[in-house]
Order: structure tokens, then sequence, then C-alpha cells
DNA sequence: ATAATAAGCGGACCGTGGTCCGTTTAGTCT
DNA sequence: AGACTAAACGGACCACGGTCCGCTTATTAT
């Protein structure tokens, strides 16, 4: 039987290792607006061109350093306790994942900051996507009713990671007061219907 | 008497003026994108030092480009008539300000999103500064008194024109659709207290 | 073992925004 | 008019993200 996935050369495995090892490094050494795509390069011992079509861009290879600790979040969101997870009301969701959103971005700033860049439209992204689609459908649940796809766009703009580490870092906003900002745009919103 | 500004040498206004025609040919001719700092020199016939001199960066030169829509923009909602201008209760100022917002992104697109990238944030541009005061002084009037300043950043975040333009353009949203978004959201926000 | 083949590789190359610094020149003072 | 000076100029230069394409190599079939 052959595999859908055409299995991964030997090689491009043992450089996929070096590339994350090497970038990991980077940034624990010089942070992530140190990180060059021709320095990982020569750090990993490898071709430039290696690294683009490993992760096509520095966006990519920053949202695969992302990968693990954003798939736990949604794991989290999408099937752990309430009330982040299911089993709380609507509303109570909702509050609970912007607070852990905020936390996440500011838990990894610069990488989240450096993932944002995706060349055709930070949109796109399926974590956007879903997301989005998560707080969409918790409005639904709590009622909302007049246009909640463009309203969940417009709560997610809100949770928008340049501007939260605009606020936290350069305007000395504590993450709790974000939190409690979005708790009473949600409670509003929510309101009665 | 000296005055403040020294006065500026003759051969500077007569660059800069090349380089605001220059610049405009070039985006009628190749769109805002197709503008770029070489070519805007060359054909300005002018060194690329004196570009960067004149306008900083590419964002700056943008900046100056919409300087006039922008001050008109300003003009409109600071003292022209309500309900975007003063007279009408914050509430609807505030409805009248976001669709207008709205309609200035879709009519200037590209030259706002080229804009956007000022070197160190684009919340430290004057303009979004006014704006953000501005949305908080309409929000204390609707009687929002929970910290309205962070709640003018969230609504303010609502409007950001590469989340209006990527609806406008690759979803194809009505202006109009995101226009009756944003009313019904201050509405909620702003109701009762 | 050998040959065939497609995936993988590397690094020269490009366009871009932005900087630097030696040279030119407008405005002023005598 | 001539000299002086600070502003303005120009374009070589840099770092970066990203592309391209001829060469290498792991893998599979024989």
């Amino acid at each position: 039987m052959t595999p859908a996935t055409p299995a991964e050369r030997s090689d491009a495995v043992r450089n996929r290792e070096r590339l994350l090892a090497a970038a990991r490094e980077l940034i624990s050494e010089c942070g992530a607006e140190g990180l060059t795509m021709d320095r990982l390069a020569e750090r990993a011992g490898v071709g430039k061109g290696t690294v683009f079509r490993r992760f096509g861009s520095r966006a990519g290879l920053m949202l695969t350093l992302l990968d693990d600790s954003e798939s736990a979040f949604q794991a989290r969101f999408l099937f752990g306790p309430p009330p982040l997870g299911p089993g709380a009301p609507g509303r109570e969701r909702l509050i609970a994942f912007g607070s852990e959103r905020i936390a996440y971005v500011v838990e990894f700033g610069d990488l989240v900051l450096a993932a944002e860049n995706a060349s055709r439209g930070r949109f796109d992204v399926p974590a956007a996507a879903l997301w989005h689609r998560h707080i969409e459908v918790l409005l639904r649940e709590a009622g909302f009713d007049s246009d909640p796809w463009l309203m969940a766009g417009s709560l997610s703009a809100t949770l928008d990671p340049e501007r939260l580490l605009h606020l936290v870092r350069d305007r000395g906003v504590a993450p709790e007061r974000l939190a409690a900002s979005w708790a009473d745009l949600v409670t509003r919103v929510v309101k009665d219907a």
C-alpha cells in the first residue's frame, strides 16, 4: 500500500529537526527578531533554499514553532473543562476564551507577532479561522442573532496580538485589565438576546 | 525675526513637490503596491536618499499622500454637521463615525494599507491617537463609564483597515453590512449606562 | 548490484526598504 | 562679488525575505 503522503525522505526529516532545534536556539539567544532566515540556515548547516522548502516563509516557520502550544490551546477550549471548554454557558466560555487568548499572546509575544505576517492575509491562517468560528458558535449559543459571523470577526479583531502586546509592553497595561475589558465587552454584546 | 522653523530651502521645496507629483503618477499607473522607493526616486529625478530625507519611510510617504483627505475627515467629525459632528448624541456620533471611517478605508484602500506599517507601531500615528481619543470622548458622553479608554481601543481595533478591506475585497462583504454591524456593536456597548 | 527517478538540496541571485557619508549648493554675512 | 556654513543631495551600500535552477542523493524497481 502506498500512503497518501508518499513518506518523507530521511534526510528531509533530519534537516527539519536540525532547523527547528537551531531556530529555538537562535530565539533563546537573540529573541525572535534576531532570527533571520540566513542565520538559521547557517546555524543549521543547511542551504537557505531548504529552509524555505520546509516552512514556506518566515511566518510559516513561526507557526510551526507555535504549533504545539497552539494545539494545546485548541484542545483546551474545544474539549477541556469548563468554563473554557464545553459545559459552561456561551457567555462564560467567551469570557474565558478571551482571557486565555490574552495570556497566550502575552506569553509567546514575539513569536505570535512574527507569525502574523503570513504572505496573503493573516485571516487565512487555519488557526485564526478556527477561533473565529469558535467565537461565532458561542455567540449563537448565547442567543446573539444579528450577523454573528461579522460580530465574531469584530470580537476577534479586539484580541489582535499587535494591539494587545502594544498595550501590555509599551503602555504598561496589566493583562488582567485587558481581560476585564474583554469580559465587559462580551457581556454587553450578548446581553439580553 | 527668525521663524521657529528656519525656513525651507527652495530646492527642498521643489524636490518635495516633484516627489509628490511623481508618487501620484506612479500610483495612478501601477497602484500603491507598484510604488517602490527606488522607482519613485528615479521618476522624480532625485536621489534615493532625498526620498527618505523627506518622508522618513514608505509609510510616511503614504501618510503624506493621505494628509489632505485625512484632514478633511477630521474636520468633518470634529466640527462638521451632525450626526458626525457635534450636536448629535454620543451614540449617534459613534455610529456615524464608524460608517464614515469604513467608507474612507474602502475609498483609499491600498494607500491606507501601505500607511499602516509605520516603523514603530501603528498606534503612535497621530491620526490614530486622535480617532482613539474621539471615540473615548463619545463613549463617555454616551454614559459609558467602565474603562472607556480601553473600550475605545477595542472599538478602534474593530475598524482595522486590513480587516475591513479583507472582508470587502476577498469576502465580498458590502460596506453597508459592515456599517450595520458596527452600529449594532456600538448600540450594545453603550446600551443603558 | 545497478540503474532510474523524483525528492531534496544549496547558494547565487533578485527586489525591497532603509542607512551612510562624501559632495554640492542655497542662503547669508561681509 | 566672495567666502562661509549648514542644509540638502545622491547613490553606493546593507540586511532581509524570498525565488530559481542545476546538482546530489535516498529510495525503489529490476
